[in-house]
DNA sequence: GTGAGACTTTGAATCATTCTAATTAGTCAA
DNA sequence: TTGACTAATTAGAATGATTCAAAGTCTCAC
């Protein structure tokens, strides 16, 4: 089920990684391909599961690591909720998420410019924030889930 | 260090655990006077250092069990920052965290209800919170700390 | 005073993540 | 081609926060 990446998310990979130094390989591509094919938030293991399906020797300590470097070069986002297994997002765009807590499911919430604007302004004088997790949680209404 | 509860808080615990169906014990008053104490959201460890130089015998599972059953009746709230240890903090009004990069501290930021609804509002229609968590991360500058 | 149930304690188990050491693969110079 | 150098991958051990299980203690209603 796992296509290739397209030219334009190989160009993406190859760019983000040779910026810090670093290279492409054929892990570190599989392991992206798998979080761009389905953008639902998979754990380590999941992400694990599905790349071994084309890439059989693949070891889950190779997925950590690549992770970890997709993370340090602003090519992925960790996703937490409380102490359950971390999550990955490969959505770049500011974003809050929304877990599901019936199905578990992770669901992203686009974050308007105005809204960040207005949660810096709660910081008190000398307070200076560069990140702003937001998460909510609750019941979202199944809709469909085919495509995405 | 440890003063004991006021006899508002006493109530407060009480009450809180009664309507619940539990119990008030000795170990679950010195655990809420730590986290009364000094409302620097300790983790689990730090809870458990400070509680035993008031009740040396103490284990940490008590601490880990008291600390669960006050976050099931509402009256503290579980911290999570990434993957690090699960903090505490007593404070019940709506508020958001940030955490200082450069020292780790927590600090408490008040959330205004038009911040709260502002950020309701763009959850598209299906979705529904009841718990929106913030935390911002960055650095704050010094201030005091003595106090608090 | 007894018994039941709630609570606490100790120590073992879990499990996501990190670490270590050993291999492999890629790159470049000779 | 070969060798050397380096980055990346691998397997498995170690870590560490948290949870679990079993046994002991306390409290309170009877
Ligand atoms: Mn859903
Ligand atoms: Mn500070
Ligand atoms: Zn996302
Ligand atoms: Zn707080």
């Amino acid at each position: 089920m796992i296509q290739s990446l397209t030219d334009l998310d190989r160009e993406h990979l190859q760019e983000a990684l040779n910026k810090s130094g670093q290279k492409v390989t054929s892990q570190r591509e599989a392991v992206f391909t798998v979080l761009l094919a389905e953008r639902d938030h998979p754990t380590v293991d999941e992400v694990f599961n599905r790349a071994r399906e084309v890439m059989p020797g693949l070891s889950l300590a190779t997925v950590y690591n690549c992770l970890e470097t997709f993370v340090g070069c602003g090519l992925v986002r960790q996703v937490n909720h409380e102490r359950e297994s971390t999550r990955y997002c490969p959505n770049l765009s500011p974003h809050a998420h929304f877990r599901d807590k019936e199905t578990g499911r992770v669901h992203d919430i686009e974050l308007p410019p105005e809204v960040i604007k207005s949660l810096r302004a709660i910081l008190p004088p000398g307070f200076d924030s560069e990140i702003i997790e937001i998460s909510f949680q609750g019941r979202a209404q199944a809709k469909d889930n085919s495509a995405n």
